[in-house]
DNA sequence: TTGAAAGCGCTAACAC
DNA sequence: GTGTTAGCGCTTTCAA
């Protein structure tokens, strides 16, 4: 149905041989200014360009990094315009996987064996770190995620610290009673901020902490914690967020039911994305852009044997107005 | 550095041939059940995976298709996630790029010459679309952006009729001044919507739509539009946007300079999105939804000689409250 | 039902 | 500088 020229066809077109075409197109080895300039010529008039597939089989790379995500989330998409971006300047492309569930996920990261991905970087995941860890034998995995005792690159922020600050600061402003919305429990970085609230709480008996929930999944999140919260007799006066887009599906809800934001209820969300700015929602840097980055660079480091050094993590309050 | 067992140590360990084991692993033609077994423990037992490089160069196709835009902007990510699911229902993998520039958007679509791509989807484009045209004599390509006369699939949605009734519609509500801002004039429902304001503008002469403004990329678009607002005289009273992400720049940038929406300027998006929900910015589904679904579609067919039905479009009004 | 052999398009020793 | 050759890992005739 398609156009296909061949190295074969070049070399057939200008009695040279197929080696000679190739060291003109790879750029490795010696030509003649005089034959290259003919087989060039000849490759313009033949529209040819080398199959990227075949060079990839021959030279058992694809220049290409799985980028894995369980679901999507509009972090997500800012995440891989700053990885694809970064990844891009350096020659590789990135393919995007919904893993969806555990066992589709881990035929993906079979690409890894298949010599069909150089590398993949994890944004959300569904198996354990055990199993996906067992991949690294055929690929080096990176992700921006908390994770320990692996040979999974890992780039994370500590929450801990910040989250302390914040309650320090909520319960300055006098908020007493503040709720906690949680990505999943397993996470390291949810178990740091709930022992933060521990030992904050330990040196501050007055303010409550107990209202908590943790979700496994972003899309509807904020509404349902909405619904819980206007259920609620003794409602929490400030709600801090694992995510922005669910601390902004909270606050879409409550003014649907007109509840005033911030005035009625003060949150705060995480990650400095772009729905945090729009809505200008309070919310905290935890660098994401700089570990999308340092990701790749990991990455290419691995791949290359290289030494790329990289860029600083330095998270920081967004406070827009507290 | 890493795991490689290829189909030939298979065959050594068994004792069967390359093309015996390829006929399990591929699951065309015959192998009796009892040698089956044999060589799927081995497989097992080496932890084989066929190389699917070498797969992808010898049935000339890699199952994978690129999804292309020129820079990143919130849809994008929902746009994605639509087509990609798609695809991967069908067993197809998307590559992201961002082409940056029309020299690299040329690079990208030689990738369909290259065989690396079995099709293209072009979110937005930056060359002109005859010369991406010229490249649907190696693969398919589709769009969801209105093209006409060349060989590329557009489903696109014409923005006229809807345009013109959001006229009307701010008419009866009596606002009289209504600016306009745009994507690139050369995109043909940018056209459409030019013509709509005229067509309506010599029905109600009394109306003013003067205001207009064009931008080729979302970024800052709408701090920029919020800027020229707030620097007029005499403000128009209602804004229509080529984007909801547009609008919500703007809008965040008014309410940053203490100006009320809707009440001071009533401002309509475009979309649909995720954003536009959050906001509660009115807004009108052009169906991006089944147009990702059917650019898919059509590339699915092409590639495949298959017929699936494409889902239907049908554009609505998203007027949260007007 | 299985194996031998050719070949997908390209690259890299190696020889000249 | 250039050509010959072997081979990357897989599939698919063809023959047995």
């Amino acid at each position: 149905m398609f156009n296909i020229t061949t190295i074969y066809d070049i070399a057939k077109k200008t009695g040279f041989s197929k080696s000679t075409i190739s060291r003109v197109t790879s750029g490795n080895g010696y030509v003649s200014s005089e034959k290259r300039q003919i087989i060039l010529n000849a490759m313009q008039e033949l529209n040819y360009t080398p199959n990227q597939v075949a060079k990839n089989l021959r030279n058992c790379k694809t220049q290409t990094i799985g980028f894995l995500s369980a679901d999507y989330f509009p972090l997500m998409g800012e995440f891989i315009n700053i990885f694809n971006s970064m990844a891009a300047s350096y020659n590789y492309n990135t393919t995007v996987f919904f893993t969806k569930n555990a066992k589709n996920e881990q035929k993906i990261l079979e690409s890894l064996a298949n010599h069909l991905l150089d590398a993949a970087f994890i944004l959300t995941r569904i198996n354990e770190w055990d199993l996906i860890n067992s991949y690294t034998q055929f690929a080096p995995i990176a992700t921006w995620q908390r994770v320990k005792n692996t040979n999974i690159y890992s780039n994370y922020v500590d929450h801990y610290p910040i989250y302390f600050k914040i309650l320090e600061k909520l319960y300055n402003k006098g908020f007493e009673r503040v709720g906690h919305v949680f990505s999943l429990e397993r996470n390291e970085n949810t178990k740091a901020r709930i022992q933060a609230i521990k030992d904050f709480s330990l040196q501050h008996q007055a303010s409550d902490h107990s209202y908590q929930l943790f979700y496994g999944q972003q899309s509807h999140a904020g509404q349902d914690v909405a619904q819980k919260w206007l259920a609620q007799k003794n409602r929490p006066t400030a709600m801090i967020f694992y995510s922005d887009y669910v601390a902004a599906q909270f606050i879409s809800a409550l003014r649907l039911n007109q509840v005033k934001v911030p005035e009625d209820c003060f949150v705060i969300g995480s990650d400095d994305s772009e729905i945090a700015r729009l809505m200008n929602i309070p919310t905290v840097d935890f660098c994401f852009r700089s570990q999308a980055k340092n990701g790749f660079i990991y990455l290419y480091n691995q791949l290359n044997q290289k030494n790329l050094p990289f860029v600083p993590q330095v998270p920081k309050f967004i406070y827009q107005k507290i």
